[in-house]
Parts: structure tokens; sequence; C-alpha cells
DNA sequence: CGAACGCTTGATGGCCATCAATCTCTGTGG
DNA sequence: CCACAGAGATTGATGGCCATCAAGCGTTCG
């Protein structure tokens, strides 16, 4: 259904394309990080030193978390994820959904961890990193550790606003701020603009996203793409009219960066 | 109304009371931390160091951002603070309460901010902090950077199962979820026990931080009160029947640390 | 070719927002 | 000392948004 489902993915093509060939070696870890603040030469050497392991997992079967200690988390390369919880009701609440160059299963190394599980939403690459490893370069390079402080507090940032996005907003908004916000942040690493992206999210997903019914979440799109605002199908979401969309969602972008 | 309108307030008695009397200088910053990582005798030298202005603020009166690009931020150390964001029709959503021992606008040393802003419940006392004093500690003594990042990871948990609580459960459970981790998170500062807590919040902050009306926040406290599981009155919170307040909250307080 | 998955649409009802009114309590100023 | 304003709490009436149940469709895949 989706262009995600099979290999090789654009992903990768699309985000190497453009970027000045002696930077295409950079690891996940170091391209992440110069988003947040400028590496000087020694400090992306230092970096590159960061073993991170490749990995793949496939679509639909949970990441399992080794044991309560975990010493690795992930910078996913390739694919989609969400991290959600389970409600005792069997309900379940999608909190963030990772994107490439997103960390994945951070918070596991840094605390103790509670009960979040991480569904690949379709086949994944991701680079494995040893916390210690990390550390280790935050030792020799300090500065990194402030690089990496601003990533997470992006990463909180987003989650507040999904919060806010579902505290105050009818289904409507929340649809419209939903793709918006996944717009904006596809649109930094390159595979969207404002006509649209390749989303291989099922309705269930975003019905789990949102807090809303797959029923209802079914609706909401046919209204808001009779409404000539935007069109979610085959694994495709187009902006028809982007800047009514963002009026609906009150959609204000700067938390992203 | 509540004990935490007059002063002095009991928040740093208690605190203080149980505490060896070498550690009782300890800075907020060293406070915190040493609840993440057990700090050396250097390394608690050297957060004590990181100077902290003490200031105080108002109730009812937000902090003010200074400019775009701020260099300060605070550790709460006594009273109640609201996180929250308006939205365009006016309504307002909180999404995170700050109590003593918290940081408190972090978020905007650390990335362009949002237009996030904070409102004291009631008056506070905090310890003001500048950034590059923090990252100069940091350089000294890299270990501080990682307790750090631990505690910035347990506040993007307690955002993510705020999240998931307003997005998955009714207007019962989502009372009884809020105040169920209020009250761990003050136990854990030695203000709480499982028996209640003083509780300076309206029903409007309840309503805002819940995503409900304040109407409604009202019959469902008054639902709650009746069915025998918790009460909400003049100020402080009794929890009349804690472990079936948990049983219908789903609450798992394993997050918090 | 049947089962599983995802999508779509209709019907019904409940949870909670909204509007409205009243009550208490506190602080303030004439 | 009392009148008054304002904040907070409380309760009733009405209605809308969205959950739930139910049924059917198309596509994919073993």
């Amino acid at each position: 259904m989706s262009v995600f489902d099979h290999a090789p993915p654009p992903v990768m093509v699309d985000r190497l394309q453009g970027v000045p060939f002696h930077k295409q070696k950079d690891s996940p870890l170091a391209k992440k990080l110069s988003t947040f603040i400028k590496l000087s030469g020694r400090e992306l050497i230092e970096l590159n030193q960061v073993y991170d392991k490749p990995r793949s997992f496939i679509a639909g079967r949970d990441l399992v978390r080794q044991g309560k200690f975990n010493q690795k988390f992930y910078i996913l390369s390739d694919g989609w994820v969400c991290s959600y919880k389970i409600q005792p009701d069997g309900s379940r609440q999608i909190f963030d959904i990772q994107v490439p160059g997103d960390f994945l299963g951070l918070r596991n190394v840094l605390q103790r961890s509670s009960d979040v599980s991480f569904e690949p939403i379709v086949d994944i690459s991701v680079a494995e990193i040893q916390i210690d490893d990390l550390f280790f370069a935050f030792d020799a390079v300090p500065r990194l550790a402030t690089a990496f402080m601003r990533a997470m507090s992006r990463d909180e940032a987003v989650v507040a606003e999904h919060l806010i996005n579902i505290g105050r907003r009818n289904a409507d908004e929340r649809m419209a701020h939903f793709f918006l916000e996944l717009g904006a942040r596809l649109t930094l690493i390159g595979v969207a603009n404002k006509s649209g992206f390749d989303c291989p999210m099922t309705q269930y997903h975003i019905a789990d996203a949102l807090g809303l019914s797959a029923v209802h979440v079914n609706r909401v799109l046919r209204n808001l793409r009779e409404q000539g605002l935007f069109t979610f199908r085959n694994g495709y979401v187009a902006f028809n009219d982007y800047n009514r969309l963002s009026d609906l969602a009150g959609f204000d972008p700067s938390y992203l960066n």
C-alpha cells in the first residue's frame, strides 16, 4: 500500500540527496546533534567514534525491552515507529511518533522504565548505541552533552504539544494539527513539503494517537477531505489547502526547533 | 484557604527534617540531582558553586519570559506552578504542574521557546540559575550532565503519562490519576502521604489540567467523594480509599523514578 | 479461496460542554 | 461596620460530539 512497505525505501535516498559528499559518512548520531549545534571537526570525529551498530526490525512486531536496566538505545535511520502505552481496559494511547533521525528508547536507559512499548509501523533500520559510549564522548567533549540536552528538550516539547492537541481541540482540529506537525518534522529531514508526504500509518494508528475511535477517524478524514483541506489515502497525505488547514489547527511550528 | 498561602510555609521545614545537618546547605540543584545519582563530595562542592539566586514571585501573575534567548531557568524551592499554553479560542491547557524541587523554564533556555506560560498557583520561591554556570559545572564534572539528563527524562515521562491520562481515560479516571500522581510526587519530597496532602489548586486549574470544564470537574469531585474514594475541599486532598482509587485510575507510579 | 486486515457508512446513546443561576467566602472601601 | 465586588464552588437543564455496535466493502496473502 505505502511506498514504505518496499525496499529500498525512498527516505535514505532523499536524505542523502543534496548533502555534501564529505558529510555522508557522518553517523546518525552526528547528524542528529548537528541539527542542534554546529559541530567542530574534532567534535564530529569524536562523535563518529561512538559505535552505532546497524540493526533492523520488522513492521508490527514490538521492540522488546531487554530487562529492566537497559544500556542501549537507538537512533531511527529509516522507517516509522510509534511509542505507546496500553491501558488496563485494553485501549491504547500513542504518545509519540518517531521518524528517521529520532531517538528511540532513550528514556529506557535514563530511568527505570515504565511499561512503554514501541511498534515499528513499517520495517525499520536503526543505529544501536551503548549509552556508556555516549557518556564517554561527553567526557571527552562536554559540549556534546548540551547538544544532546537540546535534542531531549525538543522531544519533550513535541510530547507537550501533543498533549495540548488532545486536551483542548476537537477531532477535526486534532487531525489537522497532527498531520501538520508530522509534515513539519518530515520537512526538516527532507521527506515532506507543503504539498504532502508519504505516510505509512493506518487509521487505527491515527485513532490511537489522537485518542479517538477508528470509526470517528474515518469520518473526520472524510469531512476534511470534502472541505478541500487535506486528503489521506493510499499511504499519502496531500495538503490541499495548507493555509486553511493551519488556521483550523492553530498550528505554530515554532516548538519544533 | 491553603497552608500554602501563608509564610512560613511548611514545605521547607518538612524537607529539612531528618536530613543530616551537614547537608542542609546543599543548593536546590544539588538536592535535585542527588535524587538521581549519588553525588560524591567533590561533585557536591562543584554543584554548590553554581550560583543560584533566590527570587520570589506572587500567585496568579505569570512569570514573564525575558526575550527569546533566555539564559536563566529556575528550580522551584517553595510553592506550586503550572505550565500551560493558551489556544487561539482562549481555552487553556495545563500540561505540567511544578512542585518544590522541580525545574522551571528549562526548555526555554535549551531551545527557541514556543509560547509556553507559567503561572504561580501560590506565592513561590525559586533558585535562579544561569545556564552557562551549569554548563561550566558539566565541563568540570561530566557525570553531572548525566544526572541532569535523568532529571529531564523524568520530566518527559510525567508529561507523557499526563497525555495518556487525557487521551484514554474518562473524567473520573483522569481525576483519580491526576491526584494520585501529584500525591506520589509530593510524597517523594516529604509533603504528602497515602492519607492526603495540601493542594492549593482551584477547580479551574484542575479543569485546565485535565481538559475538562470547571463545571464537570465539580461534578466529578462530588461523584468521587460520594463513592468514598477521595475528597478535595478547603485546599486539602484526602485519600479516603487509596487502593480503590488506584484501581480506578490504573495508577502505576513506576515512571516517577 | 477463505481469512485477515483495513476502510467505510449507518444508527443509537452516553459523556461531557455549555448556558444559567445561586451560594459562600474573602477582601475592600465608603 | 456594612455594602459590595469578585473569586470560587455548586447544581440544574439542554444539546452536541464522539464512542460504540453493527454490517458490508475491497485488497492482500498464505
